[in-house]
RNA sequence: UGGGGCGUAGCCAAGUGGUAAGGCAUCGGGUUUUGAUCCCGUGUAUCGCAGGUUCGAAUCCUGCCGCCCCAGCCA
């Protein structure tokens, strides 16, 4: 009876480590560098380690990792905090910064000095990238690797005194030149930078490197797992030989996993970034771009990302999950959620010739078709309907179950109608059609239980609002972007379609921030930038499965 | 051709010597006033390949192949 859920391989050392007592309390940390925004692989992360420390009564930190001024802004600080809380996450009192910890890393920058594990560098950069050698051939001592531990500290010491400018030495590590493992050449551990801090101000002017900034504000925090991605594997031995070196009292257990990678999307910073400089998106916060704010732009609702990173999994694995993951886990928490309403994208004209000329009927209408407790709503019915051009088709094959000269269709909650006329302009489209209804078919009535194929959703002309409506596709036409030499190239320019639809008048007072469903199409949201009361502007975020899309497609591409 | 990591169905992913879970997708079928939802059913997975150990291997051993990461005073 008690099956055993299936952990993964982190969890099961988290439970391990509890179980045997190597730790009685789990911490852990979610650490960003503050120079961008936040995408769907820090969701991830995100989640992991704030779900795992809360599984087990742990806490989480949320710590900036903010040790290259010049490169990190505040601006991204407070973007980080609103998309982790956004997400749901309470990091509570534990909101820390890399730099709040740089009395501390002085401090133990100078005790490994002093015990002979690191020493100042005065090669220039260039320099010291020539001594470092290859991948394949050792790296030679720097000709001041020997200098005296007091000289060192006073070097050391004036560097942070300012004396020097930037570039003129380095703090490095004295490890071994020859490693295989590159991170264990001699790594910088400081350098000058004479350079405002977003969070430290002008009081530092050298400023740790991430290997040792990152491994001692584990250790500071107590942090007992330190969750990071598949990159930093190789960095584990020089995160050890810090802990080694300094033996602080809380020793934390780095651990890898791999990154989550999401198929037609692309998640580097330098990419996501030059898509919002180049202005081929919008901002950072575009929705069509994997970061948090534009998931949340678009109207990805929370559960939904959550669910996402769910079923992705977390294992050591490189993956490269399908976009179809995650429409479907927006489909579901949305298709759960969401009330149903009725709005028409690309308005077809359709008069109701047999339909009185001012009479208006209100329609009843379900808000949510298997939650009967969200209500109804009603919708004006008249003599001129807006239809979706796509419910009309003039050579239908027999399987098309819509609008067809001649043929009948049930208007969602409303008449079933029959199209008589079709009416064209000059060049021949077709602009409106002429159908007569049967007034014995009204929905709900059950003065006819005549039942049609195809129902199809529709708007009054008279009473319809006019909204904008942004349609979103990937950005990319190839599944892996990111392994793409210039992404230029495999932008899709239809990412972005807008459309100028008919919406039913109770839209009129859908708020920012809820999410609807058009029925037959998708889910909407309105756009929290762009929206405005006079002027409506809706984000699709998702359309509904479509299986006669489907079949459409299956259908050209026998044709060839 | 140095070091580290990874290879189970289209995409994820369990499995840790006893004869391949599950999810998503796919494909059938049923219900349906959303071609949605829902419900049923559906997978010859050479467990990267080749050897070996064993009564028995996805699991152990050896060799090979493929993919990812590392030569920032970035993180």
């Amino acid at each position: 009876m008690s099956e055993t859920p299936s952990r993964d391989f982190i969890r099961q050392i988290i439970h391990d480590d509890l179980e045997s007592g190597k730790h009685s309390e789990i911490v852990t940390r979610f650490p960003p560098e503050p120079n961008g925004h936040l995408h769907i692989g820090h969701v991830m992360s995100i989640c992991l380690n704030f779900g795992v420390a809360a599984e087990n009564g742990g806490r989480t930190y949320l710590r900036l990792d903010d040790t290259n001024p010049g490169k990190e802004s505040k601006e991204y600080v407070d973007a980080i905090k609103n998309d982790v809380h956004w997400l749901g996450f309470d990091w509570e009192d534990r909101l820390t910064h890399a730099s709040d910890y740089f009395g501390e890393l002085y401090e133990s920058a100078s005790r490994l000095i002093e015990s002979g594990g690191a020493y100042v560098d005065s090669l220039s950069a260039d320099e010291i990238r020539e001594h470092r050698g290859t991948l394949t051939e050792p790296g030679r001592n720097s000709p001041y690797r020997d200098r005296s531990v007091e000289e060192n500290m006073d070097l050391f010491r004036r560097m942070r005194e300012g004396e020097f400018g930037d570039g003129e030495h380095v703090l490095r590590a004295r490890i071994d030149m020859s490693s295989p493992n590159m991170n264990l050449r001699d790594p910088a551990l400081y350098r000058i930078r004479h350079i405002e801090h977003q969070n430290a101000g002008d009081e530092w002017c050298i400023y740790p490197m991430y290997d040792f900034a990152h491994t001692m504000s584990d250790a500071y925090e107590h942090i007992t797992h330190s969750l990071c991605t598949l990159e930093f594997e190789d960095h584990r031995p020089l995160y050890d030989w810090f802990l080694d070196q300094l033996e602080p009292p809380h020793r934390p257990r780095q651990i890898e996993f791999s990154r989550l990678n999401l198929a037609y999307a692309v998640t580097s910073k330098r990419k996501l970034n030059a898509l919002v400089e180049e202005g081929i998106v919008s901002g950072w916060d575009d929705p069509r771009m994997p970061t948090i704010a534009g998931m949340r732009r678009r109207g990805y609702p929370v559960a939904s990302l959550r669910e996402f990173v769910a079923r992705a999994g977390v294992t050591k694995k490189d993956k490269l999950i399908e976009m179809g993951v995650m429409e479907n886990c927006v489909r579901e928490t949305l298709g759960e959620q969401a009330e149903r309403r009725m709005g028409v994208l690309r308005p077809l004209k359709v008069v109701l010739t047999n339909y009185a000329q001012d009479q208006v009927e209100m329609m009843e209408a379900m808000n949510h078709p298997a939650r009967p407790e969200l209500g109804t709503r009603e919708m004006p019915f008249s003599r001129e309907l807006y239809i979706e051009r796509d419910d009309f088709m003039e050579d239908a094959p027999r399987k098309f179950f819509r609008l067809k000269p001649g043929g009948e269709v049930r208007l969602r909650f409303g008449y079933i109608i029959r199209c008589d006329d079709i009416v064209r302009n000059e060049s021949g489209e077709v602009v409106e059609l002429h159908c007569s209804y049967d007034p014995d078919t009204r929905s709900g009535t059950g003065s006819s239980d005549r039942k049609v194929k195809g129902t199809i959703h529709w708007v009054s002309c008279e009473h319809a609002i006019d909204a904008s409506v942004r349609l979103y596709d990937r950005l990319f036409t190839v599944v892996n972007p990111n392994a793409e030499s210039d992404f230029h190239s495999v932008l899709n320019a239809q990412s972005l379609e807008t459309v100028e639809a008919k919406l039913e008048p109770s839209l009129g007072e859908l708020p920012v921030g809820q999410a609807v469903q058009f029925e037959r199409l998708g889910y909407f949201c309105a756009d929290e930038k762009d929206d405005a009361p006079a002027a409506r502007v809706l984000n699709r975020i998702v359309t509904l499965r479509d299986s006669w899309a489907k079949l459409e497609k299956q259908a050209m591409q026998e044709q060839g």
